[in-house]
RNA sequence: CGGGACGUAGCGCAGCUUGGUAGCGCACUUGACUGGGGGUCAAGGGGUCGCAGGUUCAAAUCCUGUCGUCCCGACCA
């Protein structure tokens, strides 16, 4: 492969474009490998759509050699298909929906479970078809509420999708742990750095589930790691290690007059001050009261979340815990119609009695003894014990999770990062082979019903990942197995130096080197330099002023070394540093 | 959907307060010089000032509406 910069379709761009915020999305306009389109949509220019297709072919390799068949589903399909699992109207708003001429409604994918499902049972029907493993790489439609950092999150996105297809459980897991290796191998010759993680499978339902994150300060998900096992989870997924029971007495609830004191500083504070009671925030319970929405049910349930007063509720894991259903705001109109529910005053010693489902962060174990609220404005009650004064419904993973919080393997501390989602793996299970109806024919002549997992990689975002992860304030840095091209050969100066760089591009293209070669005439170098660096190609091979003496110059892009070579031996080098 | 910002040349921006000839940098064209760090000089081309309505002799500028975009929070590869 020979590029010559003479004729490549490529501007690239002094400065950052005004609507991007992220280094990737910075850099990738700039080198002229994208350009936005629509909100959360853009084009490929010839250097970004070699860099897609290097990541799609690793897939595809890595897909194969795990024993995983390619096929290809339309983006555009009908509506029926996405009846069946009712997600024509779960899907809401995200979903793109459109009309023939006809009047019939159709969809752009945004995943393609149904297809898969009913494709494979279409074809088989025998027991002795399976187990099966199918994936396609497919450009998806997700009309997200908010798109944001360029390719990073966007509206049409290209996805490795796959799915397996088994018998049963053993054999589930079996296809689970292949495509765990599978991801392994293709997001390290990818060259992304990255971790995996437990996860919660979410909306989609099922079981086991890891996300393959990869650690970014631009990353949307947040997730814990403990540097001594090496546990790591998403923040939504991390389980609280329960402190044992307390056993022995407690003093009898007392009921302690708290005027002004709707907050737990003002309650810690004032309890310490006038009651003597020396506590911290830690030994107050926070009781949060919320609707829970569940699909399919008319009215909200009202819930109320009880945990540790030094901590908040995160949003995001009480909506993982209590997926499907879905979490809302109590605002003030509720709080009226709940006079039993005395706004900043909450405790859950009369939850029972105005039967509103009550459930507890872990560490509220029994036989623990807490300050909260005496459900009186202005009063709050101490010696409050769990099992003794007020009995929780159950546990709820809700509090926020902190730097420093014991790993629930092994108990040193976690440490909490930011990353992107570039791959997901999860055990389905049934959910989508009985909405389908997908059973294989047994020996004893029996329908099996069907188990599936499935498994996505990211692959429009893992360049915006390595963007994201590798570059420097020169530009981009791209691992080998994706970059562009092989070697970025410069020629410069106004003797024959471009002749003589094109001759030399030549020769490594024959000898099967992707050779990007800068043979632009009239450039002044240092615009050739900064380009190069822009670009990332990894390998940089310059001739110029040191032509007369025979010499030429190799740059590493990412190690930044520079060394003067003779220019009979440029082509070896070049050859020796691709191959290292 | 809630909060904030912004729409002026391909890109990045000024001009708007106080209405009157639409401007700067990059990119682009031509010529000369320069030739190892986005070089210099000269001459150029390129605009429905998001859209609609209003006020006015006159609107990029003031008013009303509308559309769109970006950023921060609830979804997800």
């Amino acid at each position: 492969m020979l590029l010559r910069m003479s004729t490549l379709f490529l501007r690239t761009l002094r400065e950052d474009p005004a609507d991007a915020e992220v280094p990737s999305h910075k850099l990738l306009v700039r080198a002229g490998y994208i350009r936005r389109v629509a909100p959360g949509v853009y084009s490929w220019l010839p250097l970004g759509k070699i860099v897609m297709e290097n990541v799609t072919r690793v897939v595809r390799e890595e897909m194969n050699a795990m024993g995983g068949q390619e096929v290809l589903f339309p983006a555009l399909l009908p509506r029926e298909y996405y009846e069946a699992t009712g997600r024509w109207s779960e899907y809401g708003d995200t979903l793109f929906r459109l009309k023939d001429r006809k009047g019939a409604d159709y969809l752009l994918g945004p995943t393609h479970e149904e297809m898969f499902t009913d494709m494979v049972k279409g074809e088989y029907s025998s027991y002795k078809d399976y187990p099966v493993v199918l994936y396609q790489i497919q450009t998806k439609y997700r009309d997200e509420a908010r798109p944001r950092a360029g390719i990073l999150r966007g509206r049409e996105f290209v996805m490795k999708d796959s799915y397996s297809f088994d018998l049963d459980d053993d054999g589930l897991k079996r296809s689970y742990e292949q495509h765990r290796e599978a991801y392994i191998k293709l997001f390290d010759r990818l060259g992304i750095e990255y971790k995996i993680c437990f996860a919660m499978s979410g909306a989609m339902g099922g079981s086991a589930s890891e996300e393959f994150l990869a650690p970014a300060p631009n990353g949307e998900d947040t997730f814990v790691a403990c540097r001594e096992c090496g546990y790591a989870a998403n923040a939504e997924a991390v389980v609280t290690p329960a402190p044992p029971a307390v056993t022995g007495s407690h003093p009898p609830l007392q009921v302690l007059d708290t005027p002004d004191t709707p907050t737990i500083e003002s309650l810690v504070a004032y309890v310490n001050e006038h009651h003597g009671l020396g506590i911290t925030a830690a030994d107050t319970l926070k009781n949060v009261v919320v609707k829970v929405r569940t699909p399919g049910v008319k009215d909200a349930e009202t819930l109320v979340v009880g945990v540790p007063g030094d901590r908040e509720v995160d949003f995001k894991r009480l909506e993982a815990s209590l997926s499907p259903g879905v979490p809302e705001i109590f605002e003030a109109a509720d709080f009226e119609r709940h006079p039993g529910l005395v706004r900043g005053y909450i405790g859950p010693q009369v939850l029972k009695k105005l039967g509103i489902r009550y459930l507890v962060d872990p560490r509220v174990v029994d036989g623990s003894s807490w300050v909260t609220g005496a459900n009186e404005a202005g009063r709050h009650a101490a010696h409050v014990v769990a099992g003794r004064d007020f009995r929780p419904d159950g546990t709820i993973e809700a509090a926020e999770v902190r730097p420093g919080d014991s790993c629930p393997r092994c108990g040193n501390p976690l440490a909490i990062d930011r990353g992107i989602e570039i791959g997901h793996i999860f055990q389905l299970g049934r959910k989508y082979a009985d909405a389908a109806g997908l059973d294989a024919l047994g020996p004893d002549g029996k329908p099996i019903r069907i188990t599936m997992g499935s498994y996505g990689v990211g692959v429009s975002r893992a360049v915006a990942v390595l963007a994201e992860q590798r570059h420097d304030d020169l530009g981009l840095v791209w691992p080998r197995e994706v970059s562009p091209a092989d070697v970025h050969i410069v020629g410069t100066g106004k003797d024959n130096q471009v002749e003589v760089a094109l001759r030399l591009a030549e020769e490594l293209s024959a000898q099967g080197v992707r050779v990007l070669v800068d043979d632009r005439p009239g450039v002044s170098p240092g615009v050739k330099f900064t380009d190069a660096e822009l670009l990332g190609v990894p390998t940089i091979l310059i001739i110029g002023r040191g032509l007369a003496q025979g010499v030429a110059e190799l740059r590493d892009r990412t190690t930044g070394e520079k060394q003067e070579i003779p220019l009979t031996e440029a082509a070896t080098r070049v050859l020796e540093a691709i191959s290292s």
